[in-house]
Parts: structure tokens; C-alpha cells; sequence
DNA sequence: TCTTTACGCTACGACCCGTAGCGTAACTGT
DNA sequence: ACAGTTACGCTACGGGTCGTAGCGTAAAGA
């Protein structure tokens, strides 16, 4: 990190290839298309991407990290959309979620790095940094541009608001992943619409007492 | 099936230990606890349990099964309790799931069999069966209570109460399970009230529209 | 050129998987 | 009592993955 960050780079050696990372993560996504996070294997992914397997053991520690780092970048793709209302941002927003839930890559890896993060401090560290914060983000720019169309009122206590954020959040991202992945039925427009005008309505309620 | 709800059981031959069933499935869940679900093999189960590994794979397909089966019962503890309000009723069985998610057990069982659910619709079935459906039968019983209280008003068109309760269902699970497992998080009173308060609060306005 | 680090390749012990085979145990109908 | 049927425990096995060590080579900087 320091190194990459100073203009001369002060470590000495051969570097790390850059093309080999995007092989290796490319491959990663397209075992988990093909065979799924169970069935997935180290050996596998390395074949995929025409390195050696210990070349993966020198930038990932296992199969966990390497998955997280493989599905992360694909959460870069989430923009808050500017619609002109809060109504229409929030529906886009869940489609647009639940589209990236939809992908094979996600939908097989997302829960089984959860799933494994419940026992491994580090890993829930990685997923909150690389995946569920940039989440998060999005939800704290929805209230912002709310908050400047009058939409919704600007909180005075700092604390108090960040703790409605952080539930609006939960709220959100575990609705959508929950009709996904575990009520395996689909995220269509009308389920958005509705859902979006019960969390909006409470909202407004919870506003103006 | 057939054959145990038979007077006579038609089977012959030497019956399934039914003592085996129970120490295999508390064999699991031990297991869970103490390994995780990555870390637990069948091998380990069966030396729990003092029975064959063979055993084992003449009554579950494999781990998956298994675990789902292990952990379904823990499913049954979930009862509706009726405090005299709706916001009461919804509050208590939101604590009540999140102790239930607390427990390591589930904590590390519920997503991954999940994970691997979307990848096996036979598994999907069997997690509906045994463990979604539990749920959202309280939900239904919910909103029964609360319409007898004249909380919630009776919804004419049958097609679109169950759309809401699939709906509410998503956004009470969801909401609890990815404030516990994924931003980790206690779900403590004060979230349980905040929340509830916020559902009931959409919930109000969308029925007065 | 010399040093340092990355890479590919091979080989390895350890572990788990899921199954086959066999002798024994438990229960049923005659 | 006996034969028929199914469950069980045990052993053994081939096949696969894991994660690492060791070695020679490749690519950078001093």
C-alpha cells in the first residue's frame, strides 16, 4: 500500500502481475457461474486462469478471501440513481440490488461468505469493507439528496440519525436479499413498488411524531 | 410415511433406531458449535454420535440435509405470543427470532444451507418446508390477531393480502437476519422498538390509502 | 552483474468424501 | 423355533482437495 502510494517504488524485485489479479478474479466469478461457491476449488480457479496454485496462496489465504475480493468489485456498479423524488430512487435503487442478486456469481457467493464470516473476525472485517459499506453508502446519499428536496427532515441529534440510517439500511438490503435468496422469488417492479411505499409511509410517520 | 401412520406397521424386517435420529441430529448441532458449518464432516457427527458413518448416508443425502434437518426443530420454539397489541405482538417475535440467530448454531447453519439452496431445488424445498414456512405462518396468525383487535382492517381481494403478508414477511426476517449476521449487530429492545415502529407506521398509512 | 522478489512446476502428507462388502442385530410372519 | 427382511457397525477403498515445501527460472532494481 505505502509502496504503491510513493512515486518511486521502493520495493525491489519482480512485482506482482496486475494481469494475473484480474485473471485470477475473472476466473473466480466464472467457477462460481459454473460450479457454484461448494464446488468451487482453488486448483480449479487457477486452471481458469492459467496461474500456478500457489501463485493463489501468495495473495489470498484461501478460498473465503479470494471470493469476497472476486464479488466485491461487481458492488462498485450500484449507483444512487437521481430521479427527482425519494419514491423513485428507492425503487430503482432495489432493482437495481436485487438485479446484482439476480447474477449467478452473486447469488451463490454472497450468503456462503456471510455464512463463513460468523466465524471468522477478519473476513466479517473484509465483507463490511469491501461489500456492505459501499452499501451503506448509497443509503446515507439517498437521505442527503432527500433532506436537500424536503423530502425528509434534517435530524439534529448526529447519533439518533445515524441509527435510523443504519436500521433504514438493514431494512432495505435484508428485504430484498431475503425475497431473493430466500423466498426465491423474483424482485419485479410491483414488488419494489410496494415495498418502497410501506418503508416510505413509515417513514413520513416516524418523521412527524 | 404410509407404512407409520398404518395401524400395523406393513414394514418388516429390523426398524430405524429412532434414539439413532435424535443423537445424530444433537450430534449436529454440537457440532455446529463447536466446528462451524465449513468444519463439520459427517465423520465427525457420527463419532458424536456413536454411530457409523454409514449410518448416517443410509438416512441424509449428505451435510446439507443433514444440517437443515438439525436445525429445523430449533425453528419450533417460534411461537406468536399475544400481548394484547399488534406493535407488542410484532416487537416480542422480533426479539424472539433474534435470540434464535443469536444462537451459534444458527448463526453459522442458516446462511450457508441458504447459500447452498440457490444452487439445489430439492434443498430449497426442504428449507421451505421445514424452516420458511414455520415463519411465516406467524405472520399470518399476526395479522389475524390484529384484525380480530380491529388493528388491521380485513383485506377483500384475497390475491393481494397474501402479496402484503409475503411482503411483510420479507421485510421482518430480512431486516433481522442482516442486521444480525451481516452488519452484526445486536438486536436489542431498542432496535426491536425502532423498527417496529417504523412497520407499523407504514403499515397504517398503506392501509388508510 | 548482483540482489531480491515473483512465478511455474512437482511432489507430498493429511484429510474428507461417498460407497462396497461383510457379518451381526433386531423385528415380523408362519 | 425358524426363515425372511431390514438396520447396523466395521473395515477398506479410490478419488479428490487442501495447503505447503522445494527448486529452477523470470523480471525488476541497485
Amino acid at each position: 500500500m505505502l509502496s504503491r502510494s510513493n512515486p518511486r517504488n521502493l520495493r525491489t524485485g519482480r512485482p506482482r502481475s496486475a494481469a494475473a489479479d484480474e485473471a485470477i478474479l475473472e476466473a473466480t466469478r466464472a467457477s462460481l457461474v459454473d460450479l457454484g461457491w461448494s464446488k468451487l476449488t482453488m486448483s480449479d480457479v487457477a486452471a481458469r486462469a492459467g496461474v500456478a496454485k500457489t501463485t493463489l496462496y501468495r495473495r489470498w489465504a484461501g478460498k473465503n478471501e479470494l471470493v469476497v475480493d472476486a464479488v466485491a468489485v461487481l458492488f462498485d456498479e450500484l449507483e444512487m440513481p437521481d430521479l427527482g423524488s425519494l419514491s423513485a430512487d428507492v425503487q430503482a435503487m432495489v432493482l437495481q440490488f436485487a438485479a446484482l442478486l439476480e447474477r449467478p456469481e452473486t447469488r451463490t457467493a454472497l450468503m456462503a461468505v456471510v455464512a463463513e464470516s460468523t466465524r471468522d473476525e477478519a473476513l466479517r472485517t473484509r465483507i463490511r469493507d469491501s461489500i456492505v459499506d459501499r452499501q451503506k453508502r448509497l443509503v446515507l446519499q439517498g437521505r442527503q439528496r432527500a433532506q436537500e428536496r424536503g423530502e425528509l427532515p434534517v435530524e439534529a441529534d448526529e447519533e439518533a440519525a445515524s441509527a435510523t440510517a443504519d436500521l433504514i439500511f438493514d431494512v432495505i438490503a435484508g428485504a430484498v436479499v431475503h425475497r431473493t435468496l430466500v423466498s426465491a422469488e423474483p424482485v419485479d417492479a410491483d414488488w419494489a413498488g410496494r415495498f418502497t411505499a410501506l418503508l416510505l409511509a413509515g417513514l413520513e410517520a416516524a418523521a412527524s411524531t
